[in-house]
DNA sequence: TTCATACTTCGATCGTAGTCGAAGCATCCC
DNA sequence: GGGATGCTTCGACTACGATCGAAGTATGAA
C-alpha cells in the first residue's frame, strides 16, 4: 500500500503560500535574511521564523550566521532544479499567480535560476554550447569536451577549481518559460558570474530578472552564436 | 514580488497525505475507481470524492465514466513525470514513508511508472537502447533512429500508429530509485505492454511492482544486452 | 417497480497549522 | 553600561480544510 518516497511531505512544505513565496524569492540566488524573506512573503518576522525552521528541517534550506544576521539559501542545486521543474509543470497547467505583468517578458528573456542563467538567454547559451560541441551528453551526464575546457579557460574560468568541487560541473535544468533545457551546475554558475563581473548583465533587485546591457547583449551573442 | 508560476497550488494538492496516496496509487498506471482510491488512501468515499474533484480541478487527474463506475487516472504523461521527479527528490532527502520493507527491492528492480517500465530494468533497457543507437538524444528531444524503427517494428510494435498520436514517442523520465533516466513516452508504454502481453512480466496487484518470470528475464536480457 | 450499488452533495465537527503579540536571547554600536 | 537591531520562542487566537454521517442522484439488476 504505502510504497516509495513521501511526496506529501515536500508537497506540504511547498504548498503553503508563504513558504512558496520564500522559496521563489530564494530562487533569485542571493542568500536572504529572515527579515527580507518575511517581507517577501508578506508575513511578520515571527511566522517567517517558524516557516524557515520547517523548511530547514525538511532539507530545502540551509542557513549561515553572519553577525546578527541569518542568511538563508536553497540547500543544494537539486532543490533549485526541483523547484524550477515544479514551476514548469505549474506553468504548463496555466497556474499563474497573476495575469502576466510587465515584468513577465523580462523574466522570460533572462533570469536567475538559483545560481545560473535561465530563460531565453539561458537556452540560447545551452544550444550554442551543444552545437559547437563544447559540451556533450553522455547518457545521463552532461560533460565538458576538451574543446569546451580550453574555451572556458580562455574566458578566465578556472576549470581545475570547478573540478575540485563535489558538485557536478555541467547539469541540465528544465526551463519553465521555454520548456527546454539550459545549463546548470558549477559551470552554469561560473558563467553567470562571469557575465555579471564583466558588466554585461545585472541582477534586478527583488526579482529573478536579469537585465543585459546593450553591449552585454552584443558580447553574449558573439560568444554564443545561434 | 510575485513572479512566475504558482508552485504553492500544486504543492498543496500533493501535500495532503490522502491525495498523495491516491496519486501514488495511480502511478501504478491502472485507472482506478473512486472506491478503490478511497481504500488506498484509507478514507471514506465521501472525503475521497471531494479530494478527487480537487485533483481534477487542478488538472492532475482525468476521469472517465463507465456505467456506474467512475475511473480516475493521471491526466497526462507529464503528471506522472512530475510525480516521479518529486519522488526522486524526496528519496534523495531520505523522506520515506516507511523503513524499507520487503516490497522495496522488488520496486527498485522493476515497477510501473504510470505507463512505462522503471527501476533497474527500466534503466537497463534505456541504456541498452542508447548504446545500440536505437534511440538518440537530439538537444532536448529523444528520437528513434531508423535502426530503432525497424527494430521495434520487428518486435511487433506499430510505429506508424505511435507516430499518429499527439504524445511524444520517446521521452526521458528520471528514476527515483536509480537516479538515472529511463524511457517514457508512447514507446515506453508500448514496450511495457509488449512485455506483459508476451507473458514476460506481470503487474502485481495493489502495487507498482512488476514481476518478471524467469523466462521473461532471460528474454529481456537478450533483447537488451548490457 | 423495487432494490442495490457507485458516487456526490450537504452539513456539522474537529484538529491542525498558520498567524501575530509579547517577551526573551543574541549581537552590534555608541 | 545602555540602547538599538535581528531573530527565536511562547502562548493564544483563528481559520481553513480534512473528515465523516446522512441524505440525494445516477446507473444497473431483478
Amino acid at each position: 500500500m504505502k510504497e516509495g518516497p513521501d511526496i506529501a511531505l515536500i508537497g506540504s512544505l511547498i504548498g503553503d503560500p508563504a513558504r512558496a513565496n520564500m522559496l521563489t524569492a530564494l530562487m533569485g540566488g542571493r542568500a536572504l535574511t529572515a527579515t527580507e524573506l518575511a517581507t517577501h512573503a508578506g508575513i511578520t518576522l515571527q511566522t517567517a521564523s517558524s516557516h524557515l525552521s520547517k523548511l530547514e528541517a525538511g532539507g530545502l534550506l540551509s542557513q549561515r550566521k553572519q553577525g546578527r544576521h541569518r542568511y538563508f539559501q536553497l540547500a543544494e542545486d537539486e532543490v533549485g532544479l526541483m523547484l524550477e521543474n515544479l514551476m514548469g509543470f505549474a506553468a504548463s497547467r496555466g497556474m499563474n499567480r497573476h495575469r502576466p505583468g510587465p515584468k513577465d517578458p523580462a523574466l522570460r528573456k533572462a533570469r536567475v535560476c538559483y545560481n545560473h542563467l535561465a530563460g531565453d538567454y539561458g537556452v540560447r547559451m545551452y544550444d550554442s554550447l551543444i552545437a559547437e560541441k563544447q559540451i556533450e551528453i553522455n547518457g545521463d551526464d552532461l560533460a565538458l569536451t576538451p574543446a569546451g575546457q580550453t574555451r572556458i579557460e580562455a574566458l578566465g574560468i578556472d576549470y581545475s577549481a570547478l573540478k575540485k568541487l563535489r558538485r557536478p560541473i555541467c547539469r541540465t535544468c528544465l526551463d519553465w518559460s521555454e520548456r527546454r533545457s539550459h545549463l546548470a551546475g558549477s559551470l552554469g554558475e561560473a558563467l553567470l558570474t562571469l557575465f555579471i563581473d564583466r558588466g554585461w548583465a545585472k541582477r534586478e533587485a527583488n526579482s529573478r530578472a536579469i537585465r543585459f546591457t546593450a553591449s552585454g547583449e552584443k558580447a553574449f551573442s558573439e560568444l554564443f552564436p545561434q
